[in-house]
RNA sequence: UGGGGUGUCGCCAAGCGGUAAGGCACGGGACUUUGACUCCCGCAUUCGUAGGUUCGAAUCCUGCCACCCCAGCCA
């Protein structure tokens, strides 16, 4: 973990003000996803800046299901959600629903319309638009505006009772139909919604809107910092107003920070969706979706997204990263842990002519090199082999340092070899490659080196696997194309499966189970992985420095 | 257009009146039985822009420009 980014986001600095000029002896911070879809990493931003404020000043930080709308919520995303927390590895200290306040929500709707500063309003919700005005013109007033406190009382005690169909009235707050800031217009309170509540079941019918909902749970759990993204400011000063005409003594500050957006992804719910309900993805974990369950079954740790969301930083700028910074954290954790094996993905046959018949060596390799309790494994070597189709040009461009007509490779902890001759099928592809081996060059010993040293599978015992190559869900954004539909701009290789072999010791591995396969990438056993049928996802390619010049 | 925000290297991001941190990316080199890793070196005379204040400005003031958010009985 880089603690390198030693500097003070400027959250953290307002917190030390008003622990200095308030008094505060406990920072409260909250997370309040919306039950409605699974987390993806933007959230992971919103969470670990939460979790990890709270943390930073010895405070703690809840974990609040935001379900004040019932026609968006289900029971289905909760368990997911509070999953993905705790496999990136943060602990809230309670767990709440916005439900739960339901009732204290009511009892302060009534008190407001008892303080002359909220009415039941019977615009339409076409009238209402009418009336709010625009940006540039005030709104007017709703001939509404000026019932009495009596029958206010009567009518939302009505609406709470059912007695009215979805949509024909709602409480606003009663503030400033003339504010330049369109959420100061009179905005709702609540509205009416004859449906059941995943909590709450059938007990009400008139469900608070965010604006009324939130400021009242952040208050009343003793939140001081509400965190949350920049289309909020706006509602800042009417989040205020409820905490004051709320008259709570405790008033949480909320501060607002910039989301976390990604090359090449989309990051909105209903983007993901469409993804998922249309078939363009698996499903939600599947391993190019930007969700928490889609990275995890890619093979990201929760590690290597905790250091990209510290080296990212916290800021009100809107900003676009670069994808090349997450894959450097989790190449970065992998460099580090993941053992190193064979895998072959695009196999062609190579046959050391001067190797005795049914004659195998054992060739010792290191698990993990630099690291000798990761311990060593055996892989025989024999007269047939496979390597890597790309690693044998017989027209090679310069500075091609693999296997080529009369050039030598050594093969990865075994011997060098120069190739003899090869053969082709038909349509010209290279079928088989011949060479023969130096026995004067067995690992760590003779002085001989060469340039290349290529990755191998012994051809009798390799066990065929398949390989998932994927690559961003979608292409760069092009110019004008912005107005596209997003399926217009679907990469056609997100995904790329290959069919080729792993060592033998491979197939048994456990799903979920991590390893760098030599000189192509780190991979991941996926979901779908069995001894019997092994399947590897691509976390990641290496880095790869070879460019063809010609 | 009214209101609210933001503009520092290709991408993030420090900087809080004393003369531009760091990371990613990129380029060069060393090392290498992974063209990986690691290690060196390079990479903003300039902070959206035009003025002003000051001995001194990315930091203060003024104007302008660009981009983002707000007209849900969504969150």
């Amino acid at each position: 973990m880089e603690e390198s980014l030693s500097s003070k986001n400027f959250i953290e600095e307002f917190i030390e003000q008003d622990i200095r000029e308030k008094g505060l002896s406990h920072i409260q911070t909250r997370f309040p996803p919306e039950p409605n879809g699974y987390l993806h990493i933007g959230h992971a931003k919103a969470l670990s800046i939460d979790f990890s404020m709270a943390e930073k000043f010895g405070g703690s930080c809840n974990l609040r299901f935001d379900d004040t709308n019932p026609t968006k919520e289900d029971e289905e995303f909760v368990d997911a959600i509070m999953d993905d927390i705790c496999w990136l590895g943060f602990h809230w200290a309670h767990v709440f629903f916005g439900s739960d306040y339901f009732d204290t929500c009511y009892e302060l709707a009534v008190k407001l319309i008892k303080k002359g500063v909220a009415y039941v309003c019977d615009l339409s919700k076409d009238e209402m638009r009418e009336y709010r005005g625009t940006l540039t013109e005030p709104g007017r007033n709703s001939p509404w505006r000026d019932r009495s406190v009596e029958e206010n009382l009567a009518l939302f005690a009505r609406m709470k009772a059912g007695d009215f169909p979805d949509g024909t009235r709602t409480l606003r707050a009663k503030i400033d139909m003339a504010s330049p800031n369109m959420n100061m217009r009179d905005p709702a309170m609540y509205r009416i919604i004859h449906m059941a509540h995943h909590h709450t079941g059938d007990k009400w019918c008139i469900y608070p809107m965010y604006d009324f909902a939130h400021p009242i749970q952040d208050a009343i759990e003793g939140v001081t910092h509400s965190l949350c993204s920049l289309e909020y400011e706006a509602h800042r000063p009417l989040y205020d107003w409820v905490v004051e005409q709320c008259e709570f003594q405790q008033k949480p500050r909320q501060i607002e920070f910039a989301r976390l957006n990604l090359t090449n992804t989309m990051m909105s719910k209903r983007y993901l969706r469409r993804l998922v309900e249309e078939g363009f993805v698996a499903g939600w974990d599947d391993p190019r979706m930007p969700t928490l369950c889609g990275l995890r079954r890619r093979g990201y740790t929760a590690e290597s997204i905790r250091d990209f969301l510290s080296r990212v930083g916290v800021a009100k700028a809107d900003s676009v990263v670069e994808t090349a910074m997450l894959e450097h954290c989790i190449r970065e954790d992998l460099n580090a842990h993941a053992h190193r094996m064979m895998a072959v993905l695009d196999p062609i046959r190579l046959v050391v002519d001067n190797w005795p018949e049914n004659t195998v060596q054992n060739i010792a390799l290191d698990n993990l090199p630099g690291d000798e309790t990761a311990g060593v494994r055996a892989l025989p070597f024999g007269r047939e082999l496979y390597i890597e189709r790309e690693d044998f040009s017989y027209d090679p461009p310069k500075k091609y340092f693999r296997l080529k007509p009369d050039g030598e490779v050594r093969l990865k902890g075994a011997y060098i070899v120069k190739c003899t001759r090869y053969e082709t099928d038909a349509a010209g592809n290279v079928t088989t490659v011949y060479c023969t081996y130096d026995p004067e060059t067995r690992s760590g010993e003779g002085q001989r080196k060469v340039k290349g040293t290529l990755h191998w599978l012994p051809l009798q015992s390799a066990v065929a696997a398949e390989f998932r190559l994927y690559e961003d869900l979608l292409l760069p954004e092009s110019g004008e194309a912005e107005a596209l539909d997003f399926t217009q701009r679907l990469n056609p290789a997100s995904i790329v499966k290959r069919h080729g072999f792993v060592e033998p010791g491979l197939a048994a591995c456990p799903v979920g189970s991590r390893y760098q396969f030599m000189r192509v990438g780190y991979f991941c056993a996926d979901l779908d992985h069995t001894a019997a049928a092994p399947v590897f996802n691509r976390i990641v390619s290496l880095k790869d420095s070879f460019k063809v010049v010609n």
